[in-house]
DNA sequence: CAAAGAACCTGGCGGC
DNA sequence: TGCCGCCAGGTTCTTT
């Protein structure tokens, strides 16, 4: 499958940032109204129609369209939502449809969603602080660094790849990271997280960093249905060591085979060699 | 309060 | 060839 995570995210952040700051949205369609639940969509459309959009952000695996009026169009993703910018919504990509936003210069906005999960919603100005909250922090923030994530993983007994996951400690890691970095990290996936050394966390904090800034400069992982906001399929996956490597040999050992197990009912690669 | 598990969805795949 | 059941996973809700 495929999962946007903070770098496909952000790379779709990214695309749409020039092309719809400024712009208004003109007119909603909403094809499938399990994706702005539990809202109507005739409230959700007369929500976003005519806003002005002032700009566009990310917090996690989260998008927001920031309006004029002080409201935040939300988008989450999940697990198969696409999100792509097209010059005319007519030529929308008809498959598994949700949202068909136009905007006031022609152009279009389309929400796609095979497993109908990913979700569009309002977000007052008055709810919006006690919303973002909810989330940990930013990995890529500055303020991030390794005492900042021994602080996370202190008197914590979850296995670490559990607690990267975890969007109220670290926001906007998934599966394919979480794999990534621990191998990155060389840190067994079950490792009791309280367990992980001074010198592990270090290596983990700057593991986090380097693959999510390597994996954004090449616009996310395309797995199955990920694609950025220009409809093109992102080039990190040809760089993953462990994930989806069952078998292979392990490029950092060259010795031992890539092995998958579950951990928080997720499926997991990592070497045995490397990781302990 | 922490932690684990189920539920929500659909399409692809293995097995028979 | 066709059908059944399982698996994938981000987040929320429920249970322990």
């Amino acid at each position: 499958m495929l999962m946007p995570e903070l770098p496909e995210v952000e790379t779709v952040k990214r695309q749409l940032e020039p092309l719809v700051t400024g712009r208004t949205i003109a007119s909603v369609r909403v094809l499938d109204s399990l994706a702005v639940a539990p809202a109507s969509p005739a409230a959700f459309r007369k929500a976003v129609r005519d806003k002005p959009i002032l700009g566009i952000t990310r917090r996690g695996k989260y998008l927001r369209v920031q309006m004029t009026s002080g409201e935040t169009l939300v988008l989450h993703l999940r697990m198969t939502g696409r999100l792509t910018h097209i010059d005319d919504p007519r030529s929308a990509e008809k498959r598994h449809l949700r949202i068909l936003f136009t905007l006031d210069d022609g152009s279009g906005l389309a929400f796609n969603d095979l497993r109908r999960f990913g979700r569009a919603f309002v977000l007052s100005a008055a709810d919006s602080e006690k919303y973002w909250e909810r989330l940990g922090p930013e990995p890529l923030e500055r303020s991030f660094n390794s005492k900042a994530l021994k602080g996370i993983l202190d008197s914590r007994k979850r296995p670490i790849k559990s607690l990267l996951l975890d969007q109220s400690l670290i926001a906007g890691i998934g599966n394919i990271y979480a794999d990534e970095t621990l191998f990155r990290a060389g840190i067994h996936p079950l490792r009791p997280a309280a367990e992980v050394t001074g010198p592990e966390v270090s290596r983990l904090a700057q593991a986090i960093k380097e693959t999510l800034r390597a994996a954004i400069a090449l616009e996310g992982s395309s797995v199955d249905t990920y694609r950025t906001a220009r409809g093109l399929r992102g080039r990190f996956q040809e760089t993953f060591r462990v994930h989806r490597r069952l078998g292979e040999l392990c490029p950092g050992c060259g010795a031992a085979t890539v092995e998958k197990i579950k951990v928080g009912g997720r499926g997991t690669y990592f070497c045995p060699g490397c990781q302990t």
